[in-house]
DNA sequence: AGTGATAAGTTATCAGTGATCGACAATCCT
DNA sequence: AGGATTGTCGATCACTGATAACTTATCACT
């Protein structure tokens, strides 16, 4: 089959609009972001992508080397914003067990609002040979190991003015990321569990933890 | 292309021999179980395991409807095993606060033991509309809310007696779940993090969560 | 204006996935 | 012996992520 273009000269093929530069990548990075926040990243494909997009699918190579890799972008960008927001919370005040919690929080309410982007970061499955994280340089787990490292440096802190529970900060910080996972991670994978109703729930978890790890 | 047994007939197609009843059924589990134990759930194909198995991949669907309910029987038989643990390490002693952590330690070696049913369980996706977990009626978050239940009756025993640092058992239970599923899934999860080492991070782990828990 | 190089998109296609269908063989019951 | 049932298989479907080869638009430069 002969192309269009020969048989009707100038402007015959459906073709859209060239993207200018960056502008085509957050289209994509777009519609990627709201096809997975309505179907969970998983069960979204690229021709969905490209579809919303406005492209082909072939073309959303042009941009990203694989489809794991724009979730990992998309989840790579929340998490500055979890960093900016925890380190907001951590320089507004003194540190403070009341603003210990607030930080806590703060790293609970990221993960709700942004279920993907955690997903990506903490919950997605890492298999044996050549998958996703390594695939991606493991950017996205990266971008989760910079919030951790304001745990550890709260956690110091507190340990240096004599409130922590224990002695060791590193397993206190790697135990209290753990406890704020758990919570996150639980409401995010199984929303239907009867859980109690969601404030009540975090207020207890915050202050449980606060409890174990404070003295 | 015509059939070999037409031109040789008899006995000609390499079939295997007949699967016994329910033996047939337990072969799919032993290979799917040995599969998604070495790769991970999700890259193991119904091929894979329908070769290991000795049968042909068609042959599967005898006797499981889709591929996520051989990982669900597997999750189910896995947390009878939880299940009973956790009841004998209950049974077994009279509830101290010392057995209480003995019976979170039951729960977090179980996950690590169990990774992909506990995977299935609490950590795979569940998108909106009609996947996984509507797939199989939700059987294994089902085996995983009875082993909830046990968390649930040993905090009110706790708070019988007076050793509840809180006063809402039921939401005393979801937060202490939480704290456990937390560790148990990071660890699954994201084994390449520079974690302590692991006897000293289960340690303090569950020393914060019974100081969060208890008075 | 005409030229080649480059960038950006396209159609067509690939191998692999989970799942289904119709045909065939082994077994059992009468 | 023969018919029905049950178990299995090859072939195939629709779909997935990814790639190849080709076409077109745009730009720099003479």
């Amino acid at each position: 089959m002969t192309s269009p273009s020969l048989l009707f000269p100038g402007a015959r093929t459906p073709r859209k609009p060239k993207g200018q530069g960056a502008e085509r990548r957050e289209e994509i990075l777009d519609a990627a972001q709201t096809l997975f926040a309505q179907k969970g990243v998983h069960a979204v494909s690229t021709r969905q992508i490209a579809e919303l997009a406005g492209i082909s699918q072939p073309a959303l190579y042009a941009y990203f080397a694989t489809k794991d890799d724009i979730a990992a972008e998309l989840c790579v960008r929340a998490f500055a914003i979890l960093g900016q927001r925890m380190a907001a919370a951590r320089a507004a005040y003194v540190l403070t067990p009341e603003n210990f919690e607030r930080c806590l929080r703060v790293y609970i309410d990221f993960g709700l609002d942004h279920p993907d982007a955690y997903r990506v970061a903490f919950m997605l499955e890492k298999s044996v040979d050549g998958s996703f994280l390594e695939k991606t340089g493991g950017r996205p787990m990266l971008a989760g190991r910079e919030v951790f490292a304001v745990f550890v440096e709260m956690i110091g802190e507190l340990h240096a003015q004599g409130a922590m529970a224990g002695e060791d900060v590193m397993a206190a910080a790697q135990s209290l990321w753990a406890g704020l996972h758990g919570l996150v991670s639980l409401l995010i994978a199984r929303p239907e569990f009867p859980w109690i109703e969601r404030e009540a729930l975090i207020a207890t978890h915050v202050a449980m933890l606060r409890r174990g790890a404070l003295k």
